[in-house]
DNA sequence: GCCAACGTTGGC
DNA sequence: GCCAACGTTGGC
């Protein structure tokens, strides 16, 4: 099993949107940058834990966890001209996008912010890559030391 | 293949 | 709203 840090912003999804989906699952659409691509493709599998990430918002940092329950999938919405992320360079026979499913697990206890992550920037979370300056990866992989340490601070 | 211009991300 | 960092595009 795999672990991993997903961004949403949650003015858009957010995840009590999740929480409140038929099953608790929805499928991550929309990713269009090729690393967070080949990682919903190659990399994720059903079972793999996931941090839940709000950006771009009041207090950025992690709200909760989630799993993964369908491994990566073309995104149908790259094909449908009204979505807001179409790309018409995305062709059904070859598809260039893909989307996992993913299922709400719980929010965490409290939110556990940006602000405070930074403080082990370099200690334990020395390599995360959320906290390497510039980074705009919206899904990354976290390792299960990384992993252990953010949800002791809960 | 280079690189300037442009659009987007996302913290602040 | 600002702006730094980054990815993509397209002319050459």
């Amino acid at each position: 099993m795999n672990y991993w840090l997903m961004k949403s912003e949650p003015d858009t999804f957010g995840i009590d949107d999740l929480a409140t989906r038929p099953n608790r699952t929805e499928h991550w659409d929309g990713v269009r940058n090729y690393q967070a691509r080949n990682m919903m493709r190659d990399g994720m599998k059903p079972g793999d834990r996931v941090l839940f990430y709000h950006s771009n918002c009041d207090e950025p940092g992690i709200a909760g966890l989630m799993e993964v329950v369908r491994e990566g999938y073309p995104d149908h919405t790259a094909f449908d001209p009204e979505a807001k992320y179409h790309d018409p360079g995305s062709d059904p026979a070859n598809p260039r996008w893909f989307m996992v499913d993913v299922k709400y697990l719980r929010h965490l206890g409290r939110n556990i912010s940006l602000r405070e992550l930074r403080q082990y920037a370099d200690g334990p979370l020395q390599d995360l890559p959320l906290l390497r300056k510039g980074n705009r990866l919206s899904i990354m992989p976290v390792t299960g030391e990384q992993w252990a340490f953010i949800l002791a601070l809960e």
